[in-house]
RNA sequence: GGCUCGUUCGUCUAGGGGUUAGGACGCCGCCCUCUCAAGGCGGUAACACGAGUUCGAUUCUCGUACGAGCUACCA
């Protein structure tokens, strides 16, 4: 390593909402970056927005992170903590000759910006000593602007390349309000400096107020750290998914029975691409992989079909114990009353063929309860006569028999059955499968069998010959 | 209005002066098969437009169009 100056960066959440899948992306990309430099990576809450910041927003922020398994490093850091920091900093500017009092009102100003006049038109700017005084003793508000000086502002994003903005675009903007509060672009450069931030990673929705914190920098003669812009993620109508425009929260993820990497796997392909043909990845890997420098600059739309196979590659990848848990997250009671093995088993036969973790509930029922109905459609497909029920009682009989309850030994006798009676085994498998688990489609019909048990598979077809065929 | 950014299949993307423009999701078909999945094989489908540079442009340049973001005493 010839990084003498670790990577630190971190992911800035305001909590006036919770964590929707833009923010968890950007988060993400965070992590990944940290983690591949051996960096930290930190979280600051900017609750500067008193009226609009919830706690309960916090928490929810927090917990999704944890959720998805992005821990951050040290502890927290509130903005609501810090205004001293922040009033120091204005001082310094305004003692410094890069910020000024303006006292221009705001309606005065709303209007000029109805008639299209959008910059601030620096009224205050060169007010001199008796003037301000003047101002002062008056009790006028004001607040404080920066100062912009002439020429340009460039910068050398990660992703998006050289950005450059002439100042005389850039607005002599506030700084403090007229209750001394600071505001966002002030903040965010005294505690990403304070903070020791050495890359900047956030929504391409910062980009034109990156120039604005440099200025800040330069006033206050802070390092500026390198920065890199996030694409977008957006709706199926191309604009920036919001939560007005119904941005999924993290959280309702985890109640649609998706798993965190599974996710995670979905985020890091929007905009990433791995430089490499593979597409599943757990966190490890992508934190090996991952490389700021192969992120583009397109928005990517949102696509839950993708995320749903990615969804189910990962539960056919992920161990059985590690499905368990996820199970048991959402549903505490599952699988009550039945052995370790028998639970495993059943998540190795299902695991498969359900793309979330609600899926596999939902596909598991019957092996814990006897059905309490049948699927009609497939009654009328497969069990539309008597003759079943002579098929399925001479397979009882046969069942009976068998010592060695097990795939094989039921697999032969049931083809026996088909055999004795010249009809293809599908005529009597279909049917059991009926039975047994009151849904037509499944694991293999005879590994099913050897699960549920001798006793089970017969009390449930005995159960089944009574109620069927419905006529 | 101004500024900044962007534009390859429906979607996520690879590529890059000469390619049958590659992969993935989805969709369709076939195979496997006791069903459903999974898996395998195949198919569908894209370089926004116009000039210029060039022997040649999807790739480079410039325009145009379209889209997005910002333009708050929100963050």
């Amino acid at each position: 390593m010839t990084d003498m100056i670790s990577t630190k960066v971190r992911f800035a959440p305001s909590p006036t909402g919770e964590l929707h899948i833009g923010g968890a992306r950007t988060a993400l990309f965070n992590y990944l970056f940290a983690k591949h430099h051996n960096g930290k990576f930190f979280l600051r809450i900017e609750d500067t927005d008193r009226e609009r910041s919830k706690d309960e927003f916090t928490d929810q922020i927090c917990e999704s992170l944890n959720w998805l398994g992005l821990h951050w490093d040290g502890e927290i850091l509130f903005q609501s903590n810090r205004i001293k920091e922040y009033q120091s900093a204005i001082q310094t500017l305004l003692s410094g000759g890069n910020a000024y009092r303006c006292f221009c009102s705001k309606d005065l100003l709303e209007k000029s910006r109805a008639e299209g006049v959008y910059q601030y038109p620096r009224t205050c700017r060169n007010l001199n000593e008796n003037e301000i005084r003047k101002h002062l003793n008056s009790g006028e508000n004001y607040v404080i602007r920066i100062k912009i000086p002439e020429g340009q502002t460039s910068y050398n994003d990660i992703i998006y390349g050289h950005v450059t903005v002439n100042n005389s675009e850039i607005d002599d903007f506030i700084i403090a309000r007229s209750d001394g509060s600071p505001t966002y672009n002030l903040v965010v450069v005294v505690d990403d400096h304070s903070m020791g931030i050495t890359h900047v990673i956030r929504g391409e929705d910062h980009i034109s107020n990156t120039s604005k914190q440099i200025q800040i920098y330069k006033a206050l003669g802070f390092d500026i750290p390198v920065f890199a812009h996030l694409p977008m993620i957006l709706g199926p109508d191309k604009k920036r998914l919001s939560k007005r425009h119904g941005a999924p929260g993290v959280q309702q993820f985890k109640n649609d029975g998706y798993l965190p990497d599974a996710l995670l796997n979905y985020l890091v392909l929007l905009g990433w691409n791995p430089d490499s043909e593979q597409e599943i990845f757990i966190l490890d890997e992508m934190i090996a992989k991952f490389d700021l420098a192969q992120v583009n600059k397109k928005g990517a739309v949102y696509d839950e079909k993708k995320l749903y196979w990615i969804s189910g590659q990962h539960m056919q990848r992920l161990g059985n114990k590690n499905i368990l848990d996820g199970i048991l997250a959402i549903n505490q009671s599952w699988g009550n009353g039945f052995n370790i093995q028998y639970q495993y088993t059943v998540i190795e036969l299902l695991k498969v063929r359900a793309k979330s973790i609600l899926e596999f509930i939902d596909q598991s029922v019957y092996f814990f309860n006897d059905p309490e109905e049948y699927d009609s459609k497939a009654v009328g497909k497969h069990w539309s006569n008597n003759s079943v029920n002579d098929f399925i009682n001479t397979f009882i009989n046969k069942m009976e028999a068998i010592e060695n309850w097990n795939t094989e030994q039921i697999e032969k006798e049931l083809r026996n059955v088909a055999e004795k009676y010249e009809i293809p085994a599908g005529r009597i498998i279909h049917p059991i499968r009926l039975a047994l688990s009151g849904v037509p489609n499944g694991p293999s019909l005879f590994a099913m069998m050897e699960l549920l048990g001798k006793e089970t598979c017969i009390r449930r077809l005995n159960k089944a010959l009574k109620l069927l065929p419905k006529s």
